[in-house]
DNA sequence: GTTGAGCGTT
């Protein structure tokens, strides 16, 4: 279970709440005094204030992010060489194969979080290429959630 | 173990 299978802000907000968890617990120890609800805060403080120094990546959500939608993707195909492979045009942040919730294959689509303007050679330099003798379809995802905006307005 | 347009989980 690899916690670069998901989008960058899922991850901050995990560590923020594992490093919270653990600042309720240390400060509910060395102050006992102080009401649960304080030691809550505290530990939401002190988890919140160390989350950019555990996030492995340099830039946890000052970049703005894009999201590709990456289709007709080889089934053989695993993460570690989607991962590859966009990783030649700039940072991958995530890469997410979709697979069937049932059966657990792949559906041959996925998903590739990157900084923006890397995202964006990566889709001008992997749509429609070649990949495993299938011809990958790169696209800008539609924006399922708080996307950043990018400046990928249709001209 | 198969298939082939598509936009999705914790």
């Amino acid at each position: 279970m690899k916690l670069s299978h998901y989008p960058v802000y899922i991850q901050s907000a995990l560590y923020a709440i594992i490093l919270a968890i653990i600042g309720y617990l240390v400060v509910d120890w060395a102050a006992p005094a102080l009401s649960s609800a304080a030691c809550l805060a505290i530990g939401l403080l002190i988890g919140g204030f160390f989350v950019p120094l555990l996030t492995r990546s340099p830039v946890p959500a000052a970049i703005p992010t894009t999201t590709l939608y990456v289709g007709n993707l080889p089934y053989r195909a695993n993460e570690a060489s989607v991962r590859a492979l966009f990783e030649e045009f700039g940072q991958v942040l995530s890469v997410r194969l979709m697979k069937d919730k049932h059966t657990g294959k792949r559906r041959g689509f996925g998903f590739v979080e990157m900084p923006s303007d890397a995202a964006l050679a990566a889709q001008q330099g992997l749509n429609d290429s070649e990949f495993q003798q299938r011809t990958l379809k790169v696209r800008e995802a539609n924006e399922r959630k708080d996307e950043d905006d990018n400046a990928e307005q249709t001209a």
